[in-house]
RNA sequence: GCGGACGUGGCGGAAUGGUAGACGCUGGAGACUUAAAAUCUUCUGCCCUUUGGGCGUGCGGGUUCAAGUCCCGCCGUCCGCACCA
């Protein structure tokens, strides 16, 4: 018999024993130490691929660790199901949104458990269901009445054709991505949760998250985007219509006010609007402002525009000083005021601005290599010191702004102010296959809450999608509601909410699901923090502030006292395949594709050559995608898992290869021939001995440290050095070893070679391996000698060695007496055990 | 434009300021075999004529007895934000 392990029979079977035992069932009163460890769960768009693999690989390891460490582990896994492609899905396939979501549940469902993860699936949910989205509307309540939901009139990117709104990412080169019709802009009354109220505490709650990437940790503070300054009006010389007097500026460079040469105001400003009523110049310009689209090359290359009102602002520190008011296309409506005065001299875009319409540029900060005088020839952001400036010439830049501000707010005209670049969370969607927002419309009550008595408000099944809109608005009686506060006629909102939401909070629902509230605060709290959360970087903003805002919410209205959910973030890298291209511009699969002698990469079909491209994510439109599935059936779920962890550091790209999945089948099977190799039960290897001790400890703390390619190289290693060894107890104990420390990796390999060693129990349930630091040093050190710094020779010496024995055994060798030539050496350095360096 | 990360053999990657290249992949040689697969042994940074020596962590400087690692300046690649007042 080929006696070799076989995955096709093992890994089934164990996964039913894992299966029967309830061995991954979390339990919330366990008395054990309890470890959340939680990978972001997955969109089920059809099938999984290689990087949910990775994904869940890590997580995996991670739980299994902490679990045979003695946590009580909680290692949850469900749906993030709502969403856009459900309902492309029904428009192209005449399928409904659900029957295609909850038939996609089931494939992958059936996919994850075939690579063996150790996840509790009685905890499993969906958020496409009512018993998860209800409990979602309940919260949507909750925050309504604690005054974290507002309704605001937004614009919103309009796709004429399908009548949707598009998310920004949609709107490719002004045009929709389905339709291909030009987008609209459209004004609609939508909601929003009132995520700026926390905005500086989401800022300093950063500082707090030590265990998440410092990358992700700036993104987040840069796109919160605090700065401050001060906010003040500027008094119109000139009257305007309709009694406006003054125009509202924020600046982050008070101490630059002397230097001011004019003032301008967004396009989409009220004034601007209401010049534009009276005055068909203005209606033009703006119209021609507004035009230009919001892509990076675009905004790269678009010219500043500007449109002089004639209108005159009068200077704050000096009646006499009069500033043109300009209408400019670089002024954003919605952030600070809406307007801003310009410094040409010291800001880059005012520079180019005053440069193009001929206004004055006046410096107003002196450095050490630019005087009072020097002239300005392009914008100088430096700090320095104020000149030009009356009161505030000598003070230095901050100084100066301080000044301003103390004025400002003395005289009453102005003050200190914070701005934040981070706007409300706009939720609204006017889709279908979302959670329905829990609201009814009344033309005398206003919006009024639906009654929690009457949660969930069930999306309606019968519903059709061969007309463009969102088949909520023309469904016959869904929308026919009575008002709950003055019972007449009103109508039920057909906004569904954003999928974000969905992914906001389902981390406490996997800690505590009651039938009766959207979590049991108690229980919740006994798991949350999630001690280590793992996904892709790409959520670094939206998903994870928006999770971190919902559980400030709930911690403010008393709900919870967890302030930030994740605890530990790691963002793990993709997994990447070359790509391949034909002559005539279609990309292939690596399935299409076959090497020919002499390495030519040729279509199989055809025969025709292929470009070599880029190695990139796999990805449907680059077709380099290699699917598991027939992988798994191939190696088996170890060798996968295995491969996952091996050949990069977890937080690079991992690029998927042929040569990687051999490799780590191949050591599946070495690891099973060891455990069938013949035992010694006598003798002991006191070097293997060592090695052993010393591969528990650095497996223990690369697993720790998320460093599962070096956990992977510390197994490869004492694998090698036990097929090397002598049959003897210590080998046979090492062995034993091995398997407990490569069961998180290769779970179904360990349970396998558990059993047929005749080992008690499940190895998923033995205790991970302790290791004796006493042998982790050796009694024999080999220590570098260097001369000048170079290595010339190294020697063995008894740990411990004295400074001057060292030096003295160094200075004897015959290589080093060469290099010295007979010279006395000017100086000599001793590292104890590590390094001689002789400076000759 | 602003901000950040990274740059080490043919490839993926290891290296508390202290022996650069662990481990894996690829490749070479050999063993076993009728043969192949599988497996095992062994070599594999570059250069020089060997014992041996020289050169090597993107480039140029610096600090240090000692630099892949720290500092300064370039170059390149990738990522994020982007007219943010």
């Amino acid at each position: 018999m080929t006696d070799r392990f076989d995955p096709a029979v093992a890994d089934r079977r164990w996964q039913q024993r894992w299966a029967e035992a309830g061995s991954f069932h979390a339990d919330s009163n366990s008395a054990k130490p309890k470890a959340y460890v939680l990978e972001m769960f997955p969109y089920p768009s059809g099938r999984i691929h290689m990087g949910h693999v990775r994904n869940y690989t890590m997580g995996d390891v991670l739980a299994r660790f902490r679990r045979m460490q003695g946590y009580e582990v909680l290692h949850p896994m469900g749906w993030d199901a709502f969403g856009m492609p459900a309902e492309n899905a029904a428009m192209e396939k005449k399928v409904h949104p659900g029957a295609w979501t909850r038939q996609n549940i089931a494939t992958m469902r059936e996919q994850l458990q075939r690579i063996g993860f150790a996840l509790d699936w009685s905890r499993e949910l969906a958020t496409c269901e009512p018993d998860y989205y209800g409990q979602e509307q309940a919260l949507f309540l909750d925050l309504m009445e604690a005054g974290l939901v507002t309704r605001k009139e937004s614009e919103v990117n309009w796709d004429p054709v399908d009548m949707t709104v598009l998310a920004n990412e949609q709107v490719i080169d002004g045009k929709g991505w389905r339709s291909g019709a030009p987008v609209e802009r459209k004004k609609l009354s939508q909601w929003f949760l009132k995520i700026t109220d926390f905005a500086e505490e989401l800022l300093e709650g950063l500082d707090g998250l030590d265990q998440w990437p410092d990358k992700v940790r700036l993104m987040q503070s840069n796109w919160i985007g605090k700065s401050q300054g001060l906010q003040f009006c500027f008094r119109l010389a000139t009257s305007m219509p309709g009694g406006v007097c003054d125009i509202e500026v924020f600046t982050t460079r008070p101490d630059t006010i002397f230097g001011a040469s004019f003032v301008a105001i967004s396009p989409g400003h009220p004034i601007a609007e209401t010049l534009a009523e009276e005055r068909p110049e203005v209606a033009e310009f703006i119209a021609r402002a507004q035009a230009g689209g919001t892509s990076a090359a675009e905004i790269e290359t678009a010219e500043k525009l500007g449109f002089d009102t004639g209108l005159e602002a009068i200077h704050p520190f000096d009646e006499n000083v009069r500033l043109p008011v300009w209408i400019a296309n670089f002024v954003l409506m919605d952030y600070g005021t809406g307007a801003l005065y310009g410094v040409p001299g010291h800001d880059v875009r005012d520079f180019e601005f005053a440069a193009k319409y001929k206004l004055p540029v006046r410096r107003v900060v002196a450095t050490s290599s630019a005087g009072a005088s020097a002239p300005i020839t392009e914008a100088e952001t430096d700090p320095g010191v104020a000149v030009n400036s009356q009161f505030l010439d000598g003070l230095a830049s901050d100084q100066a702004r301080a000044e301003v501000i103390r004025r400002a707010e003395t005289a009453g005209w102005g003050q200190g102010k914070t701005q934040y670049r981070l706007r409300d969370w706009g939720v609204s969607r006017q889709r279908y296959w979302g959670t329905p927002i829990p609201v009814i419309h009344c033309d005398a009550c206003g919006p009024v809450g639906v009654p929690r008595d009457q949660l969930p408000v069930v999306l309606p099944e019968d519903v059709s999608f061969d007309v463009p809109g969102n088949p909520l608005d023309r469904h016959p009686t869904w929308t026919k509601v009575d008002c709950p506060k003055c019972g007449g006629l009103g109508r039920r909102e057909t906004d569904t909410l954003d999928t974000f939401v969905d992914s906001s909070w389902y981390f406490i629902r996997f800690a505590s699901q009651p039938d009766d509230r959207p979590f049991d605060r108690a229980e919740a709290e006994k798991w949350l923090p999630v001690g280590q959360y793992i996904g892709g970087v790409e959520h670094a903003i939206l998903h994870l502030l928006y999770a971190r805002f919902w559980t400030r919410a709930l911690e403010r209205m008393g709900k919870i006292s967890v302030k930030e959910p994740f605890k530990g973030l790691f963002t793990q890298g993709m997994v990447t395949h070359e790509t391949y291209e034909s002559p005539d511009g279609r990309w292939l699969n690596p399935d299409e594709i076959e090497v020919r002698e002499g390495g030519a990469l040729v279509e199989r079909a055809t025969g025709v050559e292929v470009r070599r491209g880029r190695v990139e994510k796999m990805s449907k439109s680059k077709k380099n995608t290699v699917d598991p599935e027939p992988i798994l059936d191939r190696y088996g779920a170890d060798a996968v898992r295995w491969f996952m962890l091996s050949d990069s550091p977890p937080e690079r790209d991992l690029e998927w290869s042929e040569g990687g999945i051999e490799g780590a089948a191949r050591f599946v099977q070495r690891v099973w021939r060891l455990v069938r190799s013949p035992p010694g039960n006598e003798g002991q290897d006191s070097a293997l001995l060592k090695k052993l001790h010393r591969t528990i400890a650095a497996v223990g703390e690369a697993i720790e440290g998320l460093q599962f390619n070096k956990s992977v190289a510390a197994l490869y290693e004492l694998t090698s050095a036990i097929e090397k060894a002598k049959p003897s107890a210590t080998r046979d104990e090492a062995i034993r070893t091995l398997l407990l420390l490569a069961a998180p990796g290769a779970p179904h390999l360990a349970e396998e070679a558990w059993a047929i060693r005749g080992e008690e129990g499940m190895i998923a349930d033995a205790p991970w391996p302790s290791f004796d630091p006493a042998m982790l040093v050796d009694d024999e050190v080999t220590i570098a000698v260097q001369v000048n710094g170079k290595l010339r020779e190294t020697m063995t010496a008894p740990r411990g060695i004295s400074r001057e024995d060292t030096e003295a055994l160094a200075l004897a060798l015959p290589k080093i007496q060469s290099q010295l030539g007979g010279g006395t050496p000017r100086k000599v350095i001793v590292v104890p055990d590590r390094l001689v360096n002789i400076v000759a």
